[in-house]
DNA sequence: AACTAATACTTTTTT
DNA sequence: AGTATTAGTT
């Protein structure tokens, strides 16, 4: 595993080659390449080379499947830095994926002799975006320290603006609210440009406001989401002029992989920096688009030239991966689509075995087909590293999971339930993230009730009242309200250990450390206990997983640089080394290949996945057939494409057509297999694959209750008891009020009823109340009467 | 506040 | 089918 700097110091071109000329102060790249002529260029051929060596200018590279995309990638910043045309530092590389980031970087240092630790602009988009930010982030808003939510946090962040604002989470649900959010960040649009329209399709045309609220309270959290990270970056960029300009002299090269799955804001951005230099270099595969749904617009690409005036364009159509039959299947294929810019692989190869198609019974034959297909390739010696199976959903993984432990055959999920993700490892973090920053209130709301310490509802109430009144963090009213009598006693003692925790916790981080903290922050919090006294099956697993995120941990300096990491980078390496088949989605896939690819599922409404279709009709369609596309030239020597009959999908046994695709399948390298007595599969299907769009989704019971509830909301309803709004008018009263709270003044406390002030302490009172005595309570609580 | 029972929702893909 | 959230109960 690659030890990660915690903090990736802008390293200067590191020198740690022995001086060979000293008189001279040339860049050490062009020294290097002084010794050693460019042997690298004889590897590529004449496209490749000329698409490394188009220094000047803007270029686009349209890279079919299999036809070196990253080694043109990483030669051409190898090739720049050989001759001494910038530094690493002046390079800016941006990947869509951690694991694309990681691989060029690799590749790049080895090209050049394995001494390029500095890349520091080498990253995702978003990890580049969190990077300038945080130089930046007085000028947006923010403080350097910034935290970075995940959804969680998100989600949990817009349920309370919807409670505040009295919206029904009911009926526009918080995850819809996040998801059009998220939309309007993929496009760069702040709340203001939001258009009428779309603000109009939540909560009856709150939208707008609610994602202006969302953005405030974000400040307030000092946080940024995943979105944010990109679009205050922009922001930042069109607002300081001076700011924008230092990157746009500092970037004289810039590259791009993957460029059809970048989005309007990243569009945006990187065009704001190439107008300093407009050495833009984007790769890209407009066939291999497949993240439209996620704000990808394959726009960008076919777009390039009206952008970036007087761009080259160069096309990669030598395919070096795949089979002659494999290539044509997939050319085939993907030929059905239309608005493409066109490119025809060919390969000087063999033409290798036929894809094969078989159809199965159901799932669970699927599943043992394939095992089966599997265990005679081992028989022949095929390591089963090279044997991938790629699904189009992820429960589709779930029948091969079963059917390979049946069987004993080794297997490893590619991009599954992400490490990160898991409720254990989300909860320690908190813990950590609130050890660092006691204002992070999302992550101590997270645990302070985990394990169960008898903070519940009612005493959270409580907190966020006081913290909303005084306009300070959770755990800062927390340490305000456990003076007072507020609170149960049970919960008033509980609350002031856990904060005390926290302080004990925090004034260690420079003491001891990270891991030993870490593991002293788990074992006192008593969450260690709580999943150990767990009797449950996979209580044990989530210990191993807290195991495994200490000895993660000990590969960071710190626990800050740890914890940087963490919110960005969510996927930890796949462990490599034992001989195992690959289980991964169709999406996860793109990039990787292998000798033999699975592909099962090709049924109508799966594979050209039935909400995409209904989603977004054709161009839904189309990207359904770049992902078939890309699942097919993932092979280098053996396809094989199954499709089941009948799919249990929620419970419920579902009929399934094949998949219109197998039809468009060029027959000449296709070969079926009609072992099984299975009905046969003709053209005539395809009439009834067209049906599937009009499915009826208009007659389900969701639909229906949608209907009825959006005829409720056009009625006016009994008002109903409303306990927000009367927190917010003691809120509005108590603030207003509570200067003037001198003793003797009558009051009113929800919980204690009516009483005097008998003293004053700063915000806290000492109230005589007329029934439950003397109190001592918190003057945001107290109305004047 | 915590436990239990009932109900809703899931299953596309992810930085 | 299974999980997650919620309502109701103690």
């Amino acid at each position: 595993m690659v030890k990660i700097r915690a903090t990736a110091a802008e390293a200067p071109f590191p020198p740690d080659e022995p001086e060979a000329e000293p008189t001279e102060t040339l860049p050490l790249s062009q020294r290097a390449m002084r010794r050693r002529p460019a042997e690298y260029l004889d590897a590529l051929n004449p496209e490749q080379r000329d698409a490394v060596e188009s220094l000047d200018g803007p270029l686009l590279v349209l890279a079919g499947a299999g036809t070196g995309k990253t080694r043109v990638l990483t030669t051409r910043i190898a090739h720049i830095l050989s001759l001494g045309l910038a530094r690493p530092g002046e390079i800016l590389a941006v990947t869509f994926t951690n694991k694309a980031a990681r691989e060029m970087k690799l590749r790049v240092s080895q090209l050049i002799g394995g001494v390029v630790e500095g890349m520091p602009w080498l990253g995702t988009f978003h990890a580049i975006g969190v990077k300038v930010l945080r130089r930046h982030a007085e000028l947006v808003g923010l403080k350097p320290s910034f935290t970075i939510l995940d959804t969680d946090d998100q989600i949990r962040l817009i349920k309370q603006l919807l409670a505040a604002e009295n919206i029904d989470e009911k009926r526009w649900p918080a995850r819809m609210l996040a998801a059009m959010i998220d939309g309007w960040k993929n496009r760069g649009l702040v709340p203001k440009r939001v258009p009428d329209g779309e603000s109009f399709a939540f909560a009856s045309g709150k939208a707008r406001d609610l994602y202006a609220l969302y953005q405030r309270r974000l400040k307030e959290l000092n946080a940024a989401d995943f979105g944010d990270l990109l679009l205050e970056n922009l922001r930042l960029f069109q607002e300081h002029p001076d700011v924008l300009e230092k990157y746009q002299q500092r970037f004289r090269y810039m590259l791009v992989d993957e460029y059809q799955d970048t989005n309007v804001a990243q569009y945006l951005w990187l065009r704001l920096l190439a107008q300093g230099s407009d050495n833009v270099c984007c790769v890209g595969d407009d066939d291999q688009s497949i993240y439209g749904w996620r704000g990808a617009e394959v726009d960008n690409i076919l777009r390039f030239e009206t952008d970036f005036p007087g761009a080259k364009i160069i096309r990669l159509e030598r395919n070096y991966r795949s089979t002659g039959h494999i290539l044509g299947a997939a050319s085939g294929l993907i030929a059905h689509n239309q608005g493409r810019l066109g490119k025809t692989l060919h390969t000087t190869g063999a033409d290798g075995d036929k894809v094969e198609v078989a159809g199965c019974w159901d799932d669970e034959e699927e599943a043992r087909v394939i095992g089966e297909d599997i265990e005679q390739l081992q028989r022949q010696g095929h390591t089963l590293n090279e044997v991938a199976i790629l699904v189009r959903a992820s429960f589709q993984m779930r029948a091969f999971e079963d059917r390979f432990i049946t069987l004993g055959l080794d297997y490893r999920v590619i991009g599954g339930p992400r490490f990160y993700e898991r409720q254990e490892i989300r909860d320690a973090t908190a813990y950590f993230e609130v050890t660092l920053n006691p204002a992070n209130d999302l992550k101590f709301e997270r645990i302070v009730n985990t394990p169960r310490r008898g903070l519940g509802e009612a005493t959270l109430k409580s907190l966020h009242q006081l913290a909303r009144a005084r306009g300070v963090p959770l755990t800062q009213a927390a340490r305000l309200i456990v003076e007072t009598e507020e609170l149960k006693p049970k919960a008033r003692k509980s609350l002031a250990d856990l904060i005390g925790a926290f302080d004990r916790w925090r004034a260690l981080i420079d003491g001891m450390s990270h891991t030993e903290l870490a593991e002293l922050i788990l074992d006192e919090s008593g969450y260690t206990a709580m999943w150990q006294a767990d009797r449950s099956p996979q209580a044990q697993s989530k210990l191993e997983n807290l195991k495994e995120l200490i000895r993660f941990m000990d590969e960071f300096d710190t626990l800050a640089g740890f914890m940087e990491h963490v919110s960005l980078v969510m996927d930890a390496a796949t462990e490599e080394g034992t001989d195992r088949v690959n289980l991964m989605t169709l999406h996860s896939a793109k990039g990787l290949e292998f000798d033999t690819v699975f592909l099962p599922g090709w049924d109508e409404g799966l594979l050209p996945h039935q909400r995409s279709l209904d989603e977004t009709g054709r161009s839904g369609l189309e990207e359904e057939r770049r992902l078939a596309h890309v699942g097919l030239t993932r092979a280098r020597k053996r396809a094989k494409i199954t499709f089941a009959q009948n799919r249990r999908n929620h419970g419920m046994w579902q009929t399934a057509l094949p998949s219109r695709f197998i039809d468009e399948l060029p027959v000449d390298h296709v070969e079926v297999a009609e072992d099984k007595g299975m009905r046969g599969y003709g053209p005539s299907r395809f009439d009834t694959a067209e049906n599937v769009f009009a499915s009826g989704f208009y007659d389900t019971p969701g639909w229906q209750r949608a209907q009825r509830n959006r005829q409720q909301g056009a009625t006016p309803s009994a008002p109903r008891r409303d306990p927000l709004t009367i927190e917010g008018t003691l809120v509005a009263a108590s603030t207003a009020a509570g200067a003037g709270l001198d003793i003797g003044t009558r009051i009113f406390h929800q919980k204690f009823g009516y009483g005097r002030v008998a003293q004053v302490d700063g915000n806290k009172l000492t109230v005589d109340f007329e029934k439950a005595g003397r109190k001592m309570v918190v003057d945001s609580f107290v109305e004047r009467v």
